[in-house]
DNA sequence: TTATGTAGATTACAAGTGTAATTTATGAAA
DNA sequence: TTTCATAAATTACACTTGTAATCTACATAA
């Protein structure tokens, strides 16, 4: 597998629209982040110029816009910053995370009963 | 509940030591943490001194020494810090993160009953 | 009492981040 | 064809982080 560049806070959001909505010019991922954030326009500019940077998404010219696209996969990138996340919190065990959430997360009965399913698949192994 | 201060990738592992040992001096710090990194100790004291300005932790003065202490409990920055993973990543809902974890996971036959029966405990609220 | 080792305080310095503004180039309108 | 709006490129700037080295003050050994 390619090595996942690290993805900082502001730019997993900008990441997110891509992955969504593939491709997207800049002002369609200012217009899908302007009700979650209170970025300038600019700010939002900044964020692809980095991830270009980065080699985490590449670009195709169209006219005088670019349309933006993701160059890594979201479950990768999920991958990798969960590992770094179990890491640096749990010293690396993700058992110890998973009874943590477990037991202390807002769950809704339906969903305790999903994660009771996909648990049972892997007991069956 | 207090706000707890943004604890960094190598400060976690500072706090780490201190958690277990409580409290600590700086040499103890660095002695715990020499198997773990190849840091000086004079990046150990500075990440100390950092935790300090943070309010992360505190310290007595004995005789020359420090004995430093945390000053955050260990389970509210675990909170505080998968908070941020899960809505960095996963758009702050936990049940698909617990579901890529339960499924994805290295786990073994015993950390999969374990899990089981907490979620069993939950189901029966 | 003076020298010295060492603890902590201060300083260093580049890379990454958050958060934009300014500059430049160019397609479209007049 | 000249002008204007706007997309992208470049520049800005303070704060954080990783990773230390140097400075300063004091306790202890000689």
């Amino acid at each position: 597998m390619k090595n996942i560049p690290k993805i900082s806070e502001s730019e997993w959001q900008v990441m997110k629209v891509l992955w969504a909505e593939n491709p997207s010019t800049a002002n369609r991922v200012v217009e899908a982040l302007s009700p979650k954030t209170t970025w300038k326009p600019k700010t939002i500019k900044t964020l692809l110029s980095r991830l270009i940077n980065k080699k985490a998404i590449g670009f195709k010219k169209k006219g005088r816009e670019y349309h933006y696209y993701p160059l890594v996969a979201e479950d990768e990138c999920i991958r990798a910053e969960s590992r770094s996340f179990v890491q640096r919190v749990f010293g690396g065990a993700a058992k110890p995370m998973l009874a943590a959430f477990l037991e202390n997360e807002d769950l809704s009965p339906e969903e305790i009963k999903e994660l009771k399913r996909i648990l049972n698949k892997r007991g069956r192994v």
